[in-house]
DNA sequence: CCTTATTTTTAACGTTCGTTCAATCTAAAA
DNA sequence: TTTTAGATTGAACGAACGTTAAAAATAAGG
């Protein structure tokens, strides 16, 4: 499902045109994958938002499976790329403290996911798909365990009294919470606002924070 | 999808086999849709794992959609009552304080998805489906939402320096860890035990307490 | 026991699914 | 300009889907 080594390679390059298409087929399987889940959306579906025959979404994205992965691995760079270089901007400026480890990972993530188009924001909603369900964990270890496992190291180094697994616990909390802002924000009221959002980040970062305060203290 | 008005009275009692055999379909329901979401479940499926012909499903459940809302129904109703249990419990014991509002909530849930069996620990994986799908809002509506309003209004009454929408995050943060728990446990580590449950339920509790603290206060 | 409402099976309906294949169109390379 | 690899279309495949209808089996009620 994940592996792709069987590719002949091509003898000339891609035209403007199918590169085009295939962005198009790409961000409607985005699109369509987060709103109704893999099993929900249909090749046909994806290939009728895109305006091309259903044919082409095959040839374009090979199966199903890896149609959905390679839709989740393409902004799975972009984001551990904005998320890690946050992290060094604030070891730089000795912010490396918990509350700036958890504003890199979760800035980010938020301004991606609210302030960068439509795309980004189904982005965000089919990251907690690919979150909650079991099926898609080699993904998940591809795209999103390498950056999870800097932040944890950095989260043990803050946090000394606190155990690996209670670190672990911890950060799955935070994502969920995370995750929690792009499919359930109906819960909480409208926050299409940036002053909003913006709002909504604070809170998140404030129960974050004493949260993996409470953990790593002793009591 | 929700309402279910029209079933002409019935003239005889049902059979003991029959509820035995509705039972074992509304089990293969909960353990399949918790495995494979709504979409990935196939009513074929159901019916095998049920040991019947596919048409009984449709007999006993109706529509997949009515299933569905069924299987969620089925033990929403003990979850809630034993949540508003564990809260009057402490009110009485004027232990209703945050950590103890929190307690009511958290433990019942964990308690009866840990501790009861197969089929409440699929319904808890159920519950993270239908709160991660903005299709089944109808549900929740029914299903959560009473229950959930009498902890936000308690959880207002103890930090009043929250407002509503800061209660609400904070809601939404905490529900969503505790599906964390029935969802991502293979992110933490194996807590197969149950002496590691109770471990996690503290620390959730420690977690989600501090946060709340933290929203609580000004600053 | 007899009647028949209800349960269960068997079979099939029409639809949609993911995928494949051959034909056609487009455009990169020589 | 010519060649032809690659992009795109159109059509079809077999399989699985949810659902329905009519028999057959079962058991409740008289």
């Amino acid at each position: 499902m994940i592996e792709k080594p069987k590719e002949k390679q091509r003898q000339r390059a891609p035209s403007q045109r199918s590169l085009a298409t295939r962005e198009r087929i790409l961000d409607a399987a985005e699109q369509l994958f987060s709103e109704h889940g893999f099993d929900g959306a249909s090749i046909r579906d994806i290939a009728s938002k895109a305006g091309v025959q259903g044919a082409l979404v095959n040839h374009h994205g090979g199966s199903k499976e890896d149609l959905f992965f390679t839709v989740v691995a393409r902004r799975a760079g972009v984001l551990a790329e904005h998320r890690l270089a946050a992290l060094e901007a604030r070891k730089t400026e000795d912010e490396a403290d918990l509350r700036g480890i958890l504003s890199a990972f979760i800035g980010p993530f938020l301004e991606l996911t609210t302030h960068s188009g439509p795309q980004w924001r189904a982005y965000g909603r089919l990251i907690a798909h690919v979150s909650a369900d079991e099926r898609w964990r080699p993904i998940s270890e591809v795209c999103f365990d390498p950056t999870a496992q800097v932040f944890t190291s950095e989260l043990s180094r803050v946090l000394p009294g606190a155990s690996p697994r209670q670190i672990g616990a911890g950060f799955v909390f935070m994502v969920s919470a995370i995750l929690s802002l792009s499919t359930s924000t109906w819960r909480i009221g409208d926050l299409s606002g940036s002053a909003d959002t913006d709002d909504l980040m604070q809170t998140l970062l404030d129960y974050c924070e004493a949260g993996f305060r409470a953990i790593g203290s002793p009591g």
